[in-house]
DNA sequence: GCCTTACCTGTTTTT
DNA sequence: CAGGTAAGGC
């Protein structure tokens, strides 16, 4: 807060801004993209380059100089925590009420549209959304309906292939027409069909379906259209790169009138071409409005000149890029530190023992380190051994909250009591606790669903009429009779007051009770989300957001803990410290792109993305070895490796590969040195270097090249080579008969011979 | 109808 | 390795 004298003149909060002051500390080119006003703007903004603080001066600046009102603001941000950080940065910067300016994803700037106007689709207001798991056994059902082959037409292929088509604006009829030849697609079109309308017999929509609805109703209600139009005098969109056609559609639909569209992005930092994210749209943008202003960032503010080479260095190899070149102002930083493991748990050893270090000499705390990887089965090992070593961590993503089964049944319910059609949270609850409904009468239920023009949602009340009997008859009637109380309660109660109605009325809170010490945890987590609903006004706000709610939502760098994530969910993030590990081929680059150069390229500005995400100290790590699909693989080291100039490296691998022609060549080392990790206790924070573990003594024997020695295992052998120092010394020792090992001195039973 | 057990398979990234 | 499923017993 600024005591201000002036201050008491304005009633409420600080004076409004001076719009020069907005410019204050920024950069020409920064600068120009704040002020500029001219209709269609492409700002090209390089990582790290202040992309957000353009954004948010920009949005600022324009709230200042009176050019828009906070209701004629629409900016869109890539996650719910970026939207909210923005919207909060605005406030402080212009202290203005922006309550009425649009900020967040294009997710829930689409759902804002449908709740008021998913009546144009023919939508009741309380649709649910289904997410990917729902949408795929929605799929899956109807495949087995269809007599399909679900173990040949996987249903997980055919929703992609449906997303994919959903994300290019192309409809079932229109998929039909459009593949009717092949029969993998004709079959997808037969699904797609069905898919759609069991969706609207269920009052549901699917994630892409909130994109493609939106633009639904925009193109079916022209009188609509024009009032969106006409509001959104100023339309901001972030992480242009990653959008797809439909929001490309959406954002040039919405600027159609005032054409005061500003986007953000680098497409250098295009990372989700997966999820039909098109890099043209960014591309493309100047030949869509030829008189678009465009403005280029350079000059990093983030990291160290050393690193900025490193990421130079990468994304330079990938082809046909518009040139760009980071640059800073600031120190060059010290060398990338290398670290080149035996396997993965040796490499989450050392970079448990290297982020020590780096609190303690550089007194950086732990909530400013972040190590990535890409895939989410690897950050098992890491947790495990940062566990070991006592090091603080979290993980963003992997097991979500709300993805808990006791918690997505909850959510089924409450989902279940919003919308009545709602066929999948119904199937998932119905028998949940179980009411004796079996696979029979859920077929029966089915079938009288279907032939009545009912979503099976509605069928637990017609349960008689459907032939039920028996003690499936009772508990599909008990099914309904709940929802009825839930449903009449639920108007007059919060949205906390129903889920703990849900809990305590479904039989969900006995059955967990009667399971024991599981069932206690399970409780508590259901405990936990009745707190999380007491956020939200009514249950319909609370359900929806649940349903957008992101991974990277969670991310808390405050927490005074190691972040750990995948490389996506690292995008837009920054921390002191990095480590990016698992640098090896067919990991990252992931083995599902080494053949297709595309997807290579887009491994590569994954890389990029990661490197540039360090402020002053990168790691980087790969291991030799990896236990993969339940067996141990050799592991070349990543291709972005070699791609980094050697001087801007300094491997600190125990055993630099000097002598090896090839990692080949390389023997499995005995199993005692790969399972070796420091004793538990004597853990203390900031208290130095990790403890050193008892040592078998043969670091001190001495030992150089052509020395005999004999091991407890291998018996004897000639010393090769002997490579570092003290309880680091790494010997390569010629056996006479089990061949050439690597061994760690300190940890292998080895004595003269 | 429901539970346990023994396979077997398939593995990226996510708003 | 884990998750899903097919089969068999109650």
């Amino acid at each position: 807060m600024r005591g201000f004298s002036d201050a008491s003149l304005f009633d409420d909060g600080p004076p409004p801004p001076d719009a020069a002051t907005l410019l204050e500390g920024l950069t020409a080119p920064q600068r120009a993209a704040v002020t500029y006003r001219g209709g269609p703007l492409l700002v090209v903004a390089g990582a790290g380059s202040g992309k957000t603080r353009v954004l948010t001066r920009r949005i600022a600046h324009l709230l200042a100089t009176g050019d828009a009102k906070p209701w004629e603001v629409m900016a869109i941000t890539f996650t719910n925590k970026a939207a909210d950080e923005m919207r909060r940065r605005v406030i402080d910067l212009v202290g203005a009420d922006v309550r009425s300016m649009w900020v967040s994803t294009f997710h829930s700037a689409c759902l804002r549209i449908l709740r008021s106007h998913a009546d144009v689709l023919g939508y009741d207001r309380g649709f649910t959304i289904y997410d990917a798991g729902d949408a795929q056994s929605a799929i899956e059902r109807i495949e087995q309906e269809l007599g399909l082959d679900v173990k040949r037409l996987t249903p997980r292929s055919v929703a992609a292939a449906i997303s994919a088509a959903k994300n290019e604006m192309v409809g079932a009829a229109r998929y039909r027409d459009r593949f009717g030849d092949d029969p993998f697609h004709r079959r997808v079109g037969q699904v797609y069909e069905l898919y759609e309308e069991r969706l609207r017999r269920a009052n549901a929509m699917d994630f892409d379906d909130l994109l493609a609805n939106a633009l639904g109703v925009l193109r079916a209600d022209e009188g609509l259209r024009a009032q969106y139009q006409e509001r959104f005098r100023h339309i901001l969109v972030d992480e242009f790169q990653d959008t797809n056609a439909v929001q490309n559609e959406l954002v040039l639909t919405l600027a159609e009138r005032h054409r005061n569209l500003c986007v953000v992005g680098d497409a250098d930092q295009s990372i989700y071409r997966f999820r039909a994210a098109d890099v043209r749209n960014i591309l493309h943008f100047e030949q869509r409005f030829p008189d678009a202003e465009v403005i280029v960032l350079e000059q990093n503010f983030r990291s160290t000149q050393t690193i900025l080479d490193a990421a130079n260095a990468v994304i330079a190899k990938n082809p046909g890029r518009r040139a760009k070149r980071l640059f800073t102002e600031g120190e060059p930083g010290g060398p990338i530190r290398l670290y080149r493991g035996g396997d993965e748990y040796d490499e989450a050893r050392w970079l448990a023992a290297e982020l020590r270090r780096l609190r303690s000499t550089h007194d950086i705390p732990w909530g400013e380190m972040a190590v990535f990887y890409r895939t989410n089965a690897q950050s098992r090992v890491l947790e495990e051994e940062f566990l070991h070593a006592g090091l603080p961590y979290r993980v963003v993503a992997g097991l979500r909250f709300y993805d808990r089964r006791e918690v997505k049944t909850a959510m089924a319910y409450a989902r279940l009591v919003v919308n009545p059609r709602d066929e999948a949270s119904a199937r998932r609850v119905i028998n949940e606790p179980r009411r004796g409904l079996g696979e029979a009468a859920l077929g029966k239920l089915g079938a009288f669903a279907a032939a009545n023009g009912l979503s099976f949602a509605e069928s637990p009340w017609f349960a008689k009429e459907a032939g039920l009997t028996g003690r499936a008859l009772t508990g599909a009637t008990q099914f309904a009779t709940l929802l009825d109380e839930l449903r009449r309660h639920a108007t007059e109660r919060t949205a906390r007051e129903t889920i703990d109605a849900i809990v305590a009325e479904s039989g969900l809170g006995a059955a967990l009770r009667a399971e024991g010490e599981e069932g206690v945890t399970r409780l508590e987590n259901l405990g936990e989300l009745a707190s999380a609903a007491s956020n939200y006004e009514g249950l319909l706000d609370f359900v929806e957001r649940v349903a957008l709610v992101a991974d990277s939502d969670q991310i808390d760098t405050g927490a005074g803990a190691v972040s750990l994530m995948t490389l996506h969910v690292a995008k837009g993030l920054e921390f002191a410290v990095v480590a990016i590990t698992g640098l090896e081929e067919a990991v990252f680059p992931h083995r599902r792109a080494l053949a297709d150069s595309e997807e290579l390229e887009e491994e590569r500005r994954l890389c990029y993305v990661g490197l540039t995400r360090a402020r002053r100290h990168l790691l980087l790590s790969h291991a030799w070895s990896r236990h993969q699909w339940g067996s141990r693989l050799d592991a070349l080291p990543s291709r972005f490796l070699a791609e980094i100039p050697a001087p801007l490296v300094e491997d600190l691998s125990r055993t630099p590969p000097t002598r090896r022609s090839s990692f080949r060549d390389l023997e499995p080392e005995p199993e005692e040195n790969l399972r070796w990790a420091p004793p538990a206790e004597g853990r203390v924070f900031g208290s130095g270097p990790a403890p050193v573990a008892r040592s078998t003594g043969a670091e001190t024997l001495g030992l150089v090249a052509g020395d005999r020695v004999v091991h407890d295992r291998y018996g004897a052998g000639t010393v090769r080579a002997v490579a570092g120092e003290g309880s680091r010394a790494r010997a390569t020792v010629a056996f006479d008969a089990h061949g050439e090992k690597q061994l760690v001195l300190a940890l292998t039973p080895l004595r003269r011979a």
